[in-house]
RNA sequence: GUCAGAAUGGCAGAGUGGCUAUGCAUCCGGCUGCAGACCGGAAGAUGUGAGUUCGAUUCUCACUUCUGACUCCA
């Protein structure tokens, strides 16, 4: 039975979803205004380990993820690039797509976007108003906390105790309380003029930012949802504001299991643009390969900092090249593999079986990937000593049905290369060299290959290729 | 300032009231024409100080350090 750490309740809860064998989750997307960074894509990750591991124990899995194409930084950088709000958010739409790409993530059912759902915004924020929950000021409408006595719930924050930020919004004075916020924002001339607004009962408005989350929730999966995703920082104001305006229009639980995301710092801080320390996906990737970051972020739970660094992500390519030695190295000898019997193969058949149920346990325990890894670990041991003697078929095939289901679950070597004919013609005339004991001719061959990006491992079963990767480090 | 979460070997990281797993890196050995991969072995850690206990890395308290939220933020 799978265990998540709940926000709401500060500990881990068995997951029970409403519909049984069904799950909902909602996951806050990305702000199209930039390139995302690699912390923003820590948290997609997660969401993405999360349902792959759902999907595993046997759940039927929708995710919903929004995608924020209108608020204050899409509008203020589209205005500074010279280019319409549009064909601004559909560029780094685009870029998170391809992010997304790079690390295997897996694509959500629906990504909704803000600015397909100002309708029904409006209609939540009129239901709001009629319940006494909202008001109107100056053409914006806000939330009116004091009238939602659980405020608070999810960030346990206590609000008599503590300080309002030193920034203070603009248009601070014009709400009864500092702390409501805006569920629709008032259009300003120039956004008027840029065509960057709707109709609503209240005058021409642009959403807030919390309200998009709600209705796009609401939309696809009703009053209540079983997950919500999303970093640590969305806990408040954001993830509490959902809750807000969703529990106060419908009077049901909107969401029964939070689920938040640690963050990723860099060498000990927080990523900033001020300190120099931001790295976009691209730029990490293009080091080390998608996969390898991929790894990386899943050798450290989610609900741990991860740190990321120079080091660590070199140990991190390490470790992850041991297991796809593995699987090529099996993958090889499947293919010589016979039928006779070898001593091993009762001990490794024996093995197997507890091997998949110690990878199991370790993801139904609040996603645990690191304990995961170690299962797996285990498991390319296992491989490597059978492989040391033996080839049976039946017991080869048996390793490389369970490799593969765990890399599945974790999203690791999904692409195959094929060797292209040109190393593959190399590759042969070494090996006739090497038969005739010309160890010079041989070495200098497989220098070229190496040239051409390929590496030769010697063999019982023959020469063995593959692609060299991670030799590319810059 | 208020609140929250951390602290395990060079790196990453589990687990546990009574031998601290596992992997990478390091060293030694085996295999190999060499290399690689692999196998075997070695060394190496629980932030500081108290307390509870026969015994704590694990429980309690304090301290220190770090990170975060309170303001846009994954």
């Amino acid at each position: 039975m799978l265990q998540v750490y709940n926000t709401l309740t500060r500990n881990k809860e068995p997951f029970k979803p409403l519909k049984a064998g069904e799950v909902s989750i909602y996951a806050c997307g990305p702000t199209v205004y930039n390139f995302p960074h690699i912390g923003n894509y820590r948290t997609f990750l997660m969401t993405d380990n999360l349902v792959r591991t759902l999907e595993y124990l046997g759940y039927k899995v929708t995710l919903v993820m929004n995608i924020t194409d209108i608020d204050d930084k899409t509008i203020r950088d589209s205005e500074k690039a010279g280019m319409s709000l549009k064909v601004f958010t559909e560029k780094y739409t685009k870029e998170f797509f391809k992010g997304l790409d790079m690390l295997n993530i897996r694509r959500a059912s629906v990504y909704p976007k803000a600015t397909e759902n100002v309708g029904g915004m409006v209609n939540l924020t009129q239901k709001l108003m009629e319940k006494g929950l909202a008001y109107e000021k100056g053409g914006s409408v806000y939330y009116r906390i004091s009238g939602f006595p659980e405020y608070g719930k999810l960030s346990k924050i206590d609000f008599e105790n503590i300080k309002i930020g030193a920034s203070v919004d603009v248009d601070e004075y014009d709400k009864d309380n500092p702390r409501d916020f805006a569920l629709l924002k008032a259009s300003t001339p120039e956004e008027i003029e840029r065509g960057i607004c709707y109709e609503s009962p209240w005058g021409k408005i642009r959403p807030g930012w919390h309200i998009e989350c709600s209705v796009m929730a609401m939309k696809t999966f009703g009053p209540t949802l079983d997950i919500h995703t999303g970093g640590v920082d969305l806990i408040f104001p954001h993830h509490e504001n959902e809750i807000a305006q969703s529990e106060g229009a419908t009077g049901n639980p909107f969401v029964r299991y939070w689920v938040h995301g640690e963050h990723l710092i860099v060498e000990g801080e927080k990523m900033s643009k001020s300190k120099g320390n931001v790295f976009t996906l691209p730029e990490i990737v293009e080091i080390y390969g998608g996969e390898v970051v991929r790894f990386m972020f899943l050798s450290v739970h989610y609900r741990k900092k991860l740190d990321y660094s120079e080091a660590f992500a070199e140990n991190a390519k390490n470790n992850y090249m041991k297991l796809k030695e593995t699987l090529d190295n099996l993958e090889f000898v499947l293919g010589s593999a016979d039928d006779r019997e070898y001593p091993g193969d009762e001990e490794t058949l024996k093995v197997l079986p507890e091997l998949e149920i110690q990878f199991k346990e370790a993801l139904e325990d609040d996603i645990n990937t690191p304990k995961a890894i170690t299962a797996f670990r285990d498991l390319s041991r296992t491989a490597n000593r059978y492989l040391e003697a033996g080839k049976n078929r039946q017991v080869l095939e048996k390793i490389h049905t369970l490799y593969r289901q765990f890399s599945d679950v974790l999203g690791l070597f999904a692409g195959k290369e094929e060797v292209p004919e040109e190393v593959m013609k190399l590759v042969e005339e070494r090996e006739a060299a090497r038969q005739k004991k010309d160890w010079s001719t041989s070495d200098s061959i497989r220098d070229q290959i190496k040239d051409l990006g390929y590496i030769v491992q010697d063999t019982k079963e023959g020469p063995n290729v593959k692609k060299a990767e991670g030799e590319l480090t810059a």
